[in-house]
DNA sequence: GATGAATGAGTATTCATTCAT
DNA sequence: TATGAATGAATACTCATTCAT
């Protein structure tokens, strides 16, 4: 059995870890350094020497934060498949990243309320990179024809984006208001189920009579 | 006399427009009740004798913004008028609200964030009443067989909602994203157009070939 | 009887007055804003909101100490009168200033070693300005021909300014190695009169015997 | 093990070089125990090993740099020469020891202020022993009577002392008001030469005429 | 002897709130 | 009603010193 690293490594996550957990629930402006401290049961003067300021230590979380959605290994789509698959696919893989990183949500609501003050560019890489392979897999399907033309990739995931996000921003409110328990993984997934069901029909080709163009595999 | 009583409310009303502005820009932590009466010109005491606490202030200003979803004038839907064609008018009376009201999709990101801590069970109200008018009409439309029959009309309701709160919310990143001006009426505009023809596609009632089922006005 | 002026006015010269006491004392780094606030028997906080910080405290502190050289009032010379004697008078003068104003002294001895960090430069404006109406009768008195003609009149300044700065920096050391009370005037006037008599002996022009030039009224 | 003890004693002058070249900078309270161990690129620990406190390490420099001056081999008088020959001597000798070590300049600077708070004896010594041999020498010629008769050896001294130590600590200040480039040793050395022109002008005796007594062998 | 992590008391500064007029 | 001064509790941050290895 591994017996603990070197002491200050310890230390370095434990603060950090304590202070996700803080500043995620109070914001940056509601943290208080002593209380990351008490609460990590760590001297004080560690996260002066480990990360030199407050500031610092908070944009440290939103990084390693942030980071855990480009490491989340997302669904690879198929080139020949069926692009709406895989964009259900994608989306799917989003959703239950967000109901997996609840500090995540939080976080991002913060920054998006003050800015992106202290998130800086990354907030743009997030929502840039964090959001293209969906972004991708809509443009493709839109250019197979899948997808109605006059409907922009970037503005679908946008509302694909919105919606999975506001559903965990306000999962709190929304379980008093619906009478459920939205930490139920079977609950959410009704909501996933009915977000995607909406938003596929919504968004795809359709022929004079309405029906929805099907999926037609090409030859190689 | 009347003067003196007369400027008592001007001072309080420049006092919780100010508030307001710092409020929304910062958050409850984020403001400084010095930076509100020196903003304001009003001497900080003031603050104490009307509202007797920087959280009172807090709360009045949540107060008389979201005391404006209410006083709003929404469109009243004809009774025996095509039930979608009503949502549609209350989603778009909803979208503009949130445009003209950049504050109040603020302070309700605050709040969401803080948990409801000060706006308590205003949120609930906001969200149960605020929202009544366009779920009560997603619900006759159900009830008619013009919405799909397995879509809970108040998860209908939130999906609209967190489409154009984030819409609104995260404005400033989206212009830079996108490269537009989303200040622009018309850009919202177009928007609103895609985000309500993804949606009403995406719930409304099909038969078994795909088809939407038509309005059809029925005899009184 | 006048009573106290604003409360406020008052606030800040007992702050100042404080301020220059410790700082005197120890130095701005040795010096703490507490034990100001203390002695001054006034809440820290007035420190920020009527000097902004302890450095600005510091600046003032040296600003108005400063200031009394300027405000001094020096004798003035007359033109026709013999240069010497008024070289001897403007010393007198300033060893007294100095004689009366120790915390001048000090001052400028800890803005010396932190090299003007804190003083800029009004250091020089201090060496050049106050030290400039000696500087101008000693130049006067060379070119009449009364001082020695290889003596650079600046720097004869500089030898007259640290033997009596040096005397008075070092006044509570040379006390106990002369065994005498420095605080008593009598005693610093037989220094003074030394000091005045090794230089002007020191520096006064000479015939080719060794016999000093001595002063001819010029006609007018 | 020897070379381990090596290593000691070479970490211990490290440690005390650089804990001088801070202190000297900045003062005791204005100098920090990181940033001597930092400059050192040794242990902070070692300094509290080898030294105790941040104060003893502070006594240690003044001690060692005081010590220098007591060290310097300073030129011997011929008992049967002339003395103001051999002042002026000891006097050359003082002023190049400084010009020498512009940290004992500084260290006595700062002692001064503090009132000799760590010095403590050691500068009285520093001002009796130190400068001895020229009070003696001093001392010697008035009673031979070449120097006046009411000029008490111990403040010529001081004044002499004063001069140089003012001259030294000022030297960046007056290198800019005299527009000099004070480190280069022969604009000292015009500095030194003026220095004992006048005051072995002004203290030496005179006969009625006001000439110098001049220096007569006696016989052994 | 040497290292890097840890600590508690301090240190400047800030904040919401209240007092005196 | 209005003003500016005053306050005490906090708040981020720093310092000299010590512990564990």
């Amino acid at each position: 059995m591994k017996k603990r690293k070197r002491d200050a490594q310890r230390t370095q996550e434990k603060l950090l870890e304590t202070a996700e957990q803080v500043f995620v629930e109070k914001g940056f402006d509601g943290a208080r350094v002593d209380e990351i401290a008490n609460l990590a049961a760590i001297n004080k003067r560690m996260i002066y020497v480990f990360y030199g300021s407050k500031e610092n230590l908070y944009i440290e979380v939103l990084r390693t934060t942030f980071r855990k959605l480009f490491k989340s290994n997302l669904p690879t789509p198929d080139p020949s498949g069926d692009p709406l698959a895989d964009t259900e696919a994608i989306m799917r893989w989003y959703f239950w990243f967000l109901s997996d990183n609840p500090n995540y949500v939080r976080l991002l609501g913060w920054e998006t309320l003050n800015d992106g003050n202290r998130a800086g560019k990354v907030l743009f890489e997030l929502m840039e990179e964090g959001l293209g392979p969906l972004q991708k897999i809509v443009k493709l399907a839109r250019e197979q024809g899948y997808i109605q033309n006059d409907m922009p990739s970037h503005k679908i995931v946008t509302i694909l984006n919105e919606v999975c996000l506001g559903f965990f921003a306000r999962r709190n409110l929304l379980e008093i208001l619906w009478g459920q328990d939205l930490n139920d993984k079977s609950n959410q997934e009704d909501m996933l189920n009915l977000i995607i069901k909406i938003v596929m029909e919504g968004i795809r080709a359709r022929d004079e009579n309405g029906r929805a163009v099907p999926f037609v595999r090409k030859d190689t």
